[in-house]
DNA sequence: GATTTAACTGAACGTGCGTTCAAATCAATC
DNA sequence: GATTGATTTGAACGCACGTTCAGTTAAATC
């Protein structure tokens, strides 16, 4: 069932999806969903629950970096990794926020923030190290974030460029914007 | 009704703004407003069309830069610039994309294309210029243009910075990530 | 002030929504 | 094969949706 329901909200958005269409894919009627949910926003932030933390556990779980430009640089190429394996779910993390009560919300944006602290703090770093030079790394950091999320705009595994190739580029980009 | 349409799918999504509720907030019954639209979806479009033909005009009646570092920096300016004038449109402009029919998909598809032809035309005159460098125009061209948008998820009027010290900020990363 | 035109109302149309629940069905245990 | 417990059905609940339209009201013209 959650499978079939972030595929739908891909594709349609939360709200234009109804109980009935995701139950019509699963092969069950509506009435059945609502023993595995109790209702359907508990569905779409469960789905972002998770989505964000395996973003927090993955990028945890990832090695330290002998220095901040290696650290910058794994993050990188972890982060385009990471979200073009799962385009729906990132999709739904980035689209359906306002579809979230506002108490599901804030759950939800206090793990965005601590993934954005965690990239800042990589910056800062970098900077006291003396091989980055950004003048407000807080912004720099949302920067460089949108910039890499938006690799899953156009991004294809059988399109013109491999991951390992875009990987290259953004990273080539990335270095060069907070070099010093 | 346009402006209410607007402010009211920014806020809570095509899909989950009524016909009733628009009329509401305009003084008036939702009949009435089929004076004024054809349907919910031309409505839509429309918002949307708009959007893009002010995009592309407002950049059009930009005056030509003397090389192509000035350039991408009037490019970089302009963009934040008109995106922070006009907040809803743009969300909208980019949230629901998928709301739309796909006739009207296709065309505001090929207007966020022509916008983006632009920019990439510009960092290909800034290569053979030698003052760029970037393996991939068309792939950072999309580099920048998420990394600009990015700006429309945080940036308040009432905020910290202002429109000039993030125009400013921007700058340096944009230039810095497509330098030689 | 009568007449024409434009704008709006209010009710209705058929449809689909999220959710509930008694009854039916299925699976596992004894 | 009877009993139990978990699943699922199918119908129903009240409500809201986009859209239409005959009838009313307001504005503009003469």
């Amino acid at each position: 069932m959650r499978a079939v329901a972030l595929n739908l909200f891909a594709r349609h958005g939360y709200a234009a999806v109804s109980m009935r269409q995701i139950a019509g894919e699963v092969g069950v009627q509506a009435g059945a969903l609502y023993n595995y949910t109790p209702d359907k926003q508990s569905l779409l932030f469960d789905l972002m629950k998770d989505h964000m933390d395996q973003l927090l556990g993955a990028w945890s779980e990832h090695p330290a970096a002998p220095n901040a430009v290696a650290a910058l640089e794994a993050f990188t190429r972890f982060h385009i990794r990471f979200h073009a394996a799962r385009p729906e779910a990132v999709f739904i993390a980035y689209m359906e926020l306002r579809n979230l009560s506002p108490e599901n919300f804030l759950v939800i944006e206090k793990l965005r923030q601590g993934y954005e602290a965690e990239i800042e703090t990589l910056l800062r770093q970098g900077i006291s190290e003396g091989v980055f030079d950004t003048p407000d790394p807080k912004i720099a950091t949302r920067a460089l974030i949108a910039m890499l999320n938006g690799v899953n705009t156009w991004f294809r595994e059988e399109g013109r460029l491999s991951l390992p190739d875009v990987e290259d580029l953004y990273w080539s980009m990335v270095r060069k914007s907070v070099a010093v």
